[in-house]
DNA sequence: GTCTATATGAAGATAGAC
DNA sequence: GTCTATCTTCATATAGAC
């Protein structure tokens, strides 16, 4: 009843930067949630569990953060910071050709969930367990980072170089094709990250049957 | 902290065919715990905010399903039962050329993902809830209805209909594509089943970058 | 098959010493 | 900031009457 048949994601790592994770014991708490929110779920871990993989006492938890939501809540929006922080990085200096931008962005974005793939399927996948003042900060991330993609299609597609029988619908499949890359992922898979976000950059150019780039690209 | 920002999903109705249901409170139970599951994951939610939704103390579940793990495994069961059955059915009588089969296959998969967006969020994202006993037969019918679009993306590949750098990378991609769609599709959106199906069937030959349809098509 | 009642454990969170 | 100890509520599941 405790053993799980198939494991949630593949990866086994609770990757987090330095960057992301405040010194101490409330990094510890950080990387420990990490990994056991993405693989369990928010609702199916505990407390207790958490802290002993932190290795304290559960009550010590509570010096750090004022909840197990709150945890959560941190996760959430570290994932999506990053996340908006890669596309913006890779839509830097690519041009204006919708084609180099929807390229970049998906790099960027597939770049995201094989790099942190336990962040990525957490701060996507768990979100909703989030109660509205704590998941706030999070949905405005996703929201940019998803407009701004929604922009370049919709650019280039009234530019005549996308075609497509739907902004929206094309955006979401995009999306969901490079979100679903977090589940399976792995640091030692047999695809590189870079071989898998060239693939689906490509992928991503047609479906939206992107015309053959010009002079520009 | 028990309201959520954001649905996890946007359906709202734990649609499930006659024929998945077990007649009497059996069959309350499954559309029940659907819904349930569906919204608050399986850990999110008790044996008894499933009573309450049946209308019997929690107790009387117990007289039906052995424990609250059998309803989830009954579910997920029923859901990749029924994408199968779909994705075979659209697959009959086609023919055999690998554009068609696509075609059929994405057409049964995203009918599926809309006919019955609450089954399958659960069938695909809580089945790593299970204990091996209980979600083998789960995985062994998913594996099939894999199985039968990877083999379709080989043999187009190798007749060169089709051209893509990874026949796996692109079946995962086609599939997360058209399973996200549960996620945001409900019966009164403003793009119907039909187009939704038709539109993702095309992305799916454009990831392929199938070759223009010959006599056959 | 449904009920009332309850066993048994685990959940999130707090109090207060050190 | 961490500990021990505990409060209170909730969890899954069972016993046994009707």
């Amino acid at each position: 009843m405790l053993q799980t048949a198939t494991r949630r994601l593949a990866a086994t790592d609770a990757t987090l930067l330095p960057a992301h994770k405040p010194p101490g014991t409330r990094g510890l708490i950080l990387a420990a949630g990490l990994k056991l929110f993405a693989e369990r779920g928010y609702a199916g871990a505990s407390i207790r569990e958490l802290a002993d993989a932190v290795g304290v006492q559960p009550a010590s938890l509570y010096a750090h953060y004022p909840s197990k939501e709150h945890v959560l809540s941190a996760l959430c929006r570290i994932g999506h910071e990053e996340l908006l922080r890669r596309v913006r990085r890779t839509l830097q200096g690519c041009g204006e050709d919708p084609r180099d931008q929807v390229f970049a962005y998906v790099r960027g974005h597939v770049g995201m969930q094989s790099a942190f793939p336990m962040l990525a399927v957490v701060a996507n996948a768990e979100l909703h367990a989030l109660s509205p003042a704590l998941s706030a900060a999070s949905l405005g991330l996703r929201q940019q980072s998803i407009q701004l993609l929604t922009d370049i299609v919709q650019r280039g597609a009234q530019q005549g170089v996308f075609t497509v029988p739907d902004v929206w619908l094309a955006v979401a499949a995009i999306g969901a094709m490079g979100d679903r890359v977090a589940y399976w992922y792995t640091p030692d898979h047999k695809l590189s990250t870079r071989f898998v976000c060239e693939v689906y950059a490509q992928y991503a150019l047609r479906i939206l049957a992107a015309s053959p780039a010009g002079p520009s690209a």
